[in-house]
DNA sequence: CCGTCTTCTTGAACACGTTCAAAACAAGGA
DNA sequence: TCCTTGTTTTGAACGTGTTCAAGAAGACGG
């Protein structure tokens, strides 16, 4: 039989079943207790592979930012105009996060949390930041868009900050099927992409300038 | 002597304790338990004037708004440039809040659960919440700045958004002073003024309506 | 097979937020 | 003064996340 680190499969089995739970009842409700019992271990063993509850969660985030990456490459394979690649990115992860959305909500709340090493912004989360800021960059360089080049250097950057906001008002979005944040998207897409094109009018031109500068004396210690 | 009902002596002796240990040891470190001690009463006292300890909070939530509130008025008085105003504004908030960053850091992280009665968003908070936007109002109404009038309606909120915006950097701001944050406020306030003078222009009235338009569709049932 | 060292697992114990039944107190009215 | 009714106060008890000392199970050289 394969060398599969027994402790791998345990590590793994408490994930599984945390992820069950999460779904089934949500983060508060599900217990530590629950969760062990569910995977047939103790307490303690899961404390032993993972260092708390918010911890657990770390893996699933994981898991949605790879399949967002994944689906998001294939669907704008072929588009070149921006908004569109913009828009399907954002809209492909509304598509992706909508079944966790109920404890998904209490997931971002821990991940507001700036000393968390769930944040967005912490050093742990770095991996995950650059691949999705990657992903802005190849939705950018992949399109026909006319720009500013300075601009152009931060906007993955920019972008992926929006995207962020999004997700913040995903979070707060009780409408059904989240249709208020992909009514965000959809709109507030073609703005960005209209702002970026004016972006290269004279009278636009030092504003742009500003707003490059700005982002980047603020990025330089964070 | 004068009728002030016990119980309120009481209530408020719970709640200047509180605050004080939060400041003193941060939000996390200080127990219901130590709280009560402090305050030289029963746990279950705390508990019948105040539901939880997240509630102890919403009273100095209050109390710092209605700090700003005050010394934003009395600064902006006279002066008649937006620019000016918007950022005086901002700064005030930066100075009265300065003392509590510390534990404030860990009060807006309760206050981006979107279920909380501390969220910005939330029902409870809305007396709040009016208050601050029309604190921008009058930043924008006792201004001379010329603007699209179809925007000019809409600011006030626009303004209060990114107050939060603002919120959301303090929060994460580690910098001494958090200079970042009023480097961030310096800069970008101009800019922000900028672009709404612009909003009158020719070629950036289409999109100045579309904001407005996404912004009271997304309005709506929020 | 034995001894030793590391890895894994256990469950009792701890600290904390929160609840609740019961007691103490306050204010009238008879 | 006593009874009644409503308000305030108490502290033991509960459920939860987390820790930890101790033991079980492997891994491996001899």
């Amino acid at each position: 039989m394969p060398h599969v680190a027994k402790s791998e499969e345990t590590r793994s089995l408490i994930v599984t079943t945390a992820m069950r739970l999460f779904t089934e009842n949500g983060y508060d409700r599900t217990t530590m207790r629950a969760i062990a019992a569910g995977a047939g271990v103790s307490v303690g063993n899961a404390y032993y592979y993972f260092s708390s509850k918010e911890q657990l969660i770390q893996g699933f985030y994981d898991e949605i930012a790879r399949q967002h990456l994944d689906a998001a490459r294939a669907r704008i394979d072929g588009e070149t105009a921006f908004a569109a690649r913009l828009k399907t990115v954002l809209l492909c992860w509304l598509d992706i996060a909508e079944p966790y959305q109920r404890f998904g909500t209490q997931f971002f709340v821990n991940a507001a949390d700036p000393e968390s090493p769930l944040s967005p912004f912490s050093d742990d989360s770095s991996a995950a930041r650059e691949a999705s800021i990657g992903l802005m960059r190849e939705v950018v360089d992949g399109s026909d868009v006319k720009l500013d080049p300075e601009l152009r250097g931060q906007l993955p950057e920019l972008l992926w900050l929006y995207q962020m906001g999004v997700v913040l008002f995903w979070v707060h979005d009780r409408s059904a099927g989240q249709k208020r944040s992909r009514m965000l998207v959809e709109r507030s897409v073609p703005l960005l992409a209209r702002l970026a094109a004016l972006s290269r009018l004279r009278v636009f031109r030092p504003v742009s300038r500003e707003i490059v500068d700005l982002i980047q004396d603020l990025a330089k210690k964070d």
